[in-house]
DNA sequence: TGAAATCCCGACAGAAATGGTCGTATACTG
DNA sequence: CAGTATACGACCATTTCTGTCGGGATTTCA
């Protein structure tokens, strides 16, 4: 139905605290969830896959943890989701290598792929530090307008 | 994982199909779902959905079926998978009436509300025609570009 | 009027995805 | 070495999705 699991979700609300405090040097994964109030093991889990992907980097031990891997304004939405729920395709036949039975009759999986691309697109656009920024206490919301083309 | 469900899928081939034969009057339920080799009460049962949601009309008795309630240029992705799967909202908690405990500690919910509007936008752009007309046998291609915006 | 075709609809069972927990191993700090 | 923290795999509970069944209502047609 169209909608990021919880997993995602809270990956990114985790990217996002990690932005938001860029003067701490890391962060364990459980003050990152108290913080939130999510369930701290399964948000290890989801840093963790986060490391494995690059996004972030952890440090074992005491006062280790997480810290992001790039700039927040370098790590987009679609490589946070891509990397906890792998990767995603609008049609319920992935398209990849093996396709689904329906694959000859099914006619609408390449048109959806357009539109797929489209939505991966608006994605990529997002930054952490779009989301981090979102909500300045009082600096001037200054709105970023992007555009995105979708070719039928 | 952002993707569409099979019944979303299944409906937006049907309704492809029923725009493809507008001679026909009306096609049944196990008609379109032989065509494609899907299971024909589970199509039937999105049929229904769909006509309910005035999409389509339905007609029984012999030669009785299902027809486009408009004009396929009318009739948006969007309202297809609204139809079936019902309101999609990309964020876990559904952000309507009551929202889930995380609420005020989730701060990531508003800026994903805009991610979620602008996909919308993108499937509402998208008709059946669209779907339909993609793979003309020898048709010009003529592409539509489409400009979606997305403001942060 | 009766049979056939077709839609309508609720209940339900099996399958799959998701969310979350546990236990243990490993790495770093002091 | 003791304590803190990540790494990782196994596992179960819950939800969602897919597909099936059965009975009922409508329309057509002979
Ligand atoms: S349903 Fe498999 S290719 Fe579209
Ligand atoms: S997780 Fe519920 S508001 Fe974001």
């Amino acid at each position: 139905m169209l909608k990021l699991t919880k997993k995602a979700d809270y990956g990114l609300m985790a990217l996002k605290y990690l932005a938001e405090h860029p003067e701490t040097t890391a962060l364990s994964a459980k003050e990152v969830a108290d913080a939130y109030g999510i369930p701290a093991q399964l948000l290890a889990k989801i840093l963790q896959l986060l490391t494995k992907n690059g996004l972030l980097r952890s440090h074992a031990g005491m006062n280790g943890g997480y810290a992001l891997a790039r700039d927040a304004r370098e790590i987009s939405a679609y490589e946070v989701i891509h990397a906890i729920d792998g990767p995603f395709f609008i049609t319920s036949c992935t398209k990849g290598a093996k396709s689904c039975e329906l694959t000859p009759s099914c006619t609408i999986k390449e048109p959806l792929a357009r539109v797929n691309d489209t939505i991966a697109g608006v994605l990529k656009s997002i930054s952490i530090h779009d989301l981090a920024e979102f909500e300045q206490p009082v600096g001037r919301a200054r709105e970023a307008n992007r555009l995105v083309s979708l070719t039928l």
